[in-house]
DNA sequence: TTGGATACATCATATATCTATGTATATTTG
DNA sequence: CAAATATACATAGATATATGATGTATCCAA
């Protein structure tokens, strides 16, 4: 498990990524993905994506559908126009922080002033 | 300027990082090279660079001379041994989540379940 | 002489994640 | 069949860390 101040600010773009590629999923799936993909580096905690959920849809980016599985109530999420808006400009700039990141981790200086 | 949580995490190893390559460095210098290096996209504000400074030095990563420039006060810092290690530590950590984090937004995941 | 750059610092605030805790159903295993 | 584990949601409180605002003071150039 990564120090857990590396994941903030990635786990926005992480979720919005991941509803767009599947269309839609619910909580639950997500955390399980994350898990799988990050090969159990990322192991996203209840007490972080539901409040990461729900504010995401509060904020009009995503959409939660309710369904029954038995006596289980599911919440699938799905993107909304602006949560695809959303999801292209925050990738782009993760991308770009990355290797701006990159530039500096491995940047060789020259050690006088 | 990128979103403000992204650099979260990442602020310590950068400093690190920097004195390992320069030797030492006083604080103002520190923001004069991250913003040069990040082409103006990483702006450090005192309120964030003194702080963290103050931590890595409470925590015995980097120590602090002081050396009087004309009537002002200058404060340089470097590396401890234990501050060499733990650079060298949260670089790897930062390269492999690095890694993580490009392996899920370029990821293609079948719609279906 | 005045403004901008240099150089340090701290306090209040915002925000996001984690830990811990809670509830409940479903499934697997001994 | 009972117990343990996995599934599935949620929230309250603790914690960490970056920012904004503010303050002090020196140095240099226009």
């Amino acid at each position: 498990m990564y120090s857990k101040e590396l994941l903030k600010g990635t786990l926005s773009i992480i979720i919005l990524k991941l509803l767009d590629e599947k269309g839609r999923m619910y909580g639950y799936q997500i955390t399980q993905l994350v898990k799988q993909l990050s090969d159990d580096k990322i192991l996203l905690k209840e007490g972080s994506l539901y409040p990461a959920l729900h504010k995401l849809r509060d904020d009009g980016l995503i959409v939660v559908e309710t369904e029954n599985i038995g006596k289980r109530v599911r919440h699938y999420y799905s993107l909304t126009p602006k949560g695809s808006e959303a999801k292209k400009e925050k990738e782009v700039e993760l991308r770009d922080f990355i290797k701006t990141i990159n530039i500096i981790i491995t940047s060789q200086l020259p050690s006088y002033e």
